[in-house]
DNA sequence: TGTCATGAAGTGTATATACACGTTGTGAGA
DNA sequence: TCTCACAACGTGTATATACACTTCATGACA
C-alpha cells in the first residue's frame, strides 16, 4: 500500500485517534470545573467509585475502571496523602482493601456542585441520548466488567 | 444532596469516566498490536498527523489533535531522538515546524498492518457503523478544529 | 512438614498529559 | 528608532498510564 494512502485511511478511520484526543478534551474540561475543589476528575472518579464499591482490593477496582492495576496503585497515593481514602491493613493475606474516609466524603460533597457543570456542558454537545454515548463507550472499550 | 445519591449519580452518568476508561482499554489495545514496531498509538498517530498536515507548526498540530502545545512538545522528543520526524529551524520567526523523515514513512509502513489488527478488533466491537461513532467522538470533544 | 504455585501488591523506568511560568523573535505604533 | 504587545516555543513540576520485574502471604500437595 502508498504511503499516501496509509496517511489517508489511518486519519479518517482511527478510532485510538479519536478517543485519545476526545478523552484529551473531556479531561481539560472536567478538571478546569473541579479545580476550586483541588480534585483531578481522575480522582474524583476514583473517590466515587472507592465509595460505591465499599471497601474493594485493589485489582477489583482496577479492572472495573480498565485501569492497570499499578497505574491505580499510583494514582492512590495523592488521595492517601490528602486523607480521603484508607487502606485496611488489618485483612487476611496481602489484601490491603481501600476505603474512602469520611474527609474523602466531604470532599465529594463540595466537589459535585463542579461536576455538575462539567457534566451538563459535556452532555450539552450530544444531540441524542448521553445513555446511548455511555453504552457506545463502554461497548468501545471491550472486555472487563463494567462499573 | 446526600452522599449516597451524589455517588450514585456520578457512577451512573458520568461522561468522563467512561470515555477516559474507554480511551485506557483503546490505548492498551492498539498499543499492544503496535508493538513490534516499536511505536506507541499515541507516537503511531503522531507521526500519521504529521505527514498528513505537511510542514506543520506545534500550536497548529496541537489544536487539531485537542492536546495541549507542552504535551505535543515532549511527545515529539522520541519521536526525534528515533529520527522519524525533524525539526525545520530555517524559518523565520520563532516557528520552527515539523516533518516527517523518509524514516518515519518507513516506519509507518512497517506499523501500517499491525494497526490494521487493532482498528478491526476495535471496529468489530461496534454494531453500527464505524463513521457514527467517530463523528460522535467528536461531537462529546467539543471546540477545536477537526483533523 | 516442606515446597511451591498462585494471587495480591509494590518498584523501576518510560511515555503521556497539562498548568504555570519563562524565553524569544516579530511587527505595530509612539 | 524604540518600545512593547503578541505569538510561538521551551522548562519545571505534578499527575496519569503501563509494562517488566520483584516481594510477600496463603494454601495445596507431596
Amino acid at each position: 500500500m502508498d504511503t499516501e494512502q496509509i496517511i489517508e485511511d489511518v486519519g479518517d478511520r482511527c478510532l485510538a485517534l479519536r478517543a485519545l484526543s476526545t478523552a484529551r478534551a473531556i479531561t481539560r474540561r472536567y478538571d478546569a470545573a473541579l479545580r476550586p475543589s483541588g480534585l483531578t476528575i481522575t480522582q474524583f472518579t476514583l473517590l466515587i467509585s472507592i465509595a460505591r464499591l465499599k471497601p474493594v482490593a485493589i485489582s477489583a477496582l482496577a479492572d472495573v475502571l480498565s485501569m492497570e492495576r499499578t497505574s491505580l496503585s499510583r494514582n492512590l497515593k495523592p488521595l492517601e496523602a490528602a486523607g480521603l481514602v484508607e487502606r485496611m491493613a488489618e485483612t487476611s493475606g496481602r489484601a490491603k482493601p481501600i476505603r474512602i474516609t469520611d474527609a474523602g466524603r466531604k470532599k465529594l460533597e463540595e466537589a459535585y456542585p463542579m461536576w455538575i457543570k462539567a457534566q451538563q456542558a459535556t452532555e450539552e454537545k450530544l444531540t441524542d441520548s448521553a445513555q446511548s454515548v455511555s453504552d457506545m463507550l463502554y461497548t468501545l472499550r471491550g472486555e472487563g466488567p463494567r462499573y
